[in-house]
DNA sequence: GACAATTTAGACCATCGGTCCAATCTTATA
DNA sequence: TATAAGATTGGACCGATGGTCTAAATTGTC
């Protein structure tokens, strides 16, 4: 008795999963997800189109937010295989910043290649309620950056003058924007005009990062 | 026949509906939407806090969403009222930042004075449908906006090197999670830290709006 | 082959925003 | 004042939503 299995809650089930039992769930969910947001996705039709009964899916998965959680971790993971950072270690501020752009270039390749990735990536400003389900591999993205941060911080490519919540959440609004800016607007410029942007966005995100001259 | 009376709309009869029976309706609301959000908002709720049946509320809106925007303009004029925007044409980028920093002052005074109106405003980011149910009041804030940027570019306060939607997006964005920054931190802080950060928070912005010195 | 544990199907639930129309209440006209 | 026309209201009803529950089917074990 109490064999202790611990296969007790959905997620361990699911990750317990055959993989192409679990593609079955998450691919059509990804599909929704990424197509109609995390609100105006309908858990209904993600199991008719999945072939799957309610008391199927809700055995490897807690509920819609789960779901959504459980389908965004799986892309993000293809994302960070797409990217395969390599060490990032710099010494000054200028091999810092050199770095980021680096990072950020690749990022945007990876996206650009991938539509329905970058779809799913956007969804998560689809509401409150998307955030929060993603709360968890969220946060395990904070702390990555905050380690970022805080390097750059060490070596003087970033400011101390502001909390570094405050300054995380500034710089991932501005991110954001960019994002969704470029996102709507990337069909209509010239390339030229694209790459120019590209690169004065990097810019302002530095500028507004970096210690201001005047002293520190 | 056809009488012309033209309260054929649920928009017009609401409108021309008398202030206590209107504030029946909006005030119970205004409560709701700014505790819960858009989407968290009981529609039923509303009802029965209000006393109304569904068929009399459906006959002075058309839906969720436009309970919704009629409930924000009315908070939204409440707030302008509180504001009294002076006159504004300044001559010089000194005089343009001042003016500007000034408003800022007011708005966030009005804003301090009145939790449920600030909430309100929050509740604009709960999902991109509430954003949608408030576009025709928000493009009308971007027309003034824009008119500000435009006085800016002129007197040479604002840049002109970014497309001016995308700095206007880049500069609501990081105004939003400066707001939210501090709607969540407030609590925590001194208050010279507090004015310090916002004194901060505002050459922030200025400097993600300021032509870069190199030239122009 | 028998017994226990895991897994599955899908009926069922409350609630949601929204529709509909018969009943009532106002108003204008004759 | 009687009546017809319009404005207003109540609330039953609708399809769809995310979520629950349980009896049955399947699988694993000895």
């Amino acid at each position: 008795m109490a064999k202790e299995k611990s296969k007790d809650t959905p997620q361990l089930r699911l990750k317990a999963l055959a993989p192409e039992k679990k593609a079955q769930l998450l691919d059509p969910a990804e599909k929704e997800f990424a197509s109609k947001g995390f609100i105006g996705a309908s858990l209904n039709n993600i199991l008719r189109e999945a072939g799957m009964s309610k008391g199927q899916a809700y055995y490897y998965v807690e509920n819609k937010a789960d779901l959504y959680s459980a389908v965004c971790e799986r892309a993000f993971h293809r994302l960070f295989k797409k990217i395969e950072t390599s060490e990032f270690s710099p010494q000054t501020p200028e091999e810092f910043w050199r770095d980021i752009q680096i990072f950020c270039e690749r990022l945007i390749v990876a996206l650009n290649g991938d539509e329905t990735l970058s779809a799913l990536g956007r969804s998560v400003y689809d509401s409150k309620q998307a955030e929060e389900a993603l709360s968890e591999p969220l946060s395990r993205l904070q702390i990555q950056f905050n380690q970022w941060v805080e390097l750059g911080q060490l070596i003087g490519a970033i400011r101390k003058d502001i909390p570094s919540d405050l300054l995380q959440a500034i710089l991932f609004g501005v991110f954001k924007e960019i994002d969704r800016w470029f996102a709507t607007n990337l069909s209509k410029l010239e390339n030229s005009e694209a790459m120019r942007l590209n690169a004065l966005s990097l810019e302002l995100l530095r500028s507004l990062a970096e210690p201001k001259q005047t002293s520190n």
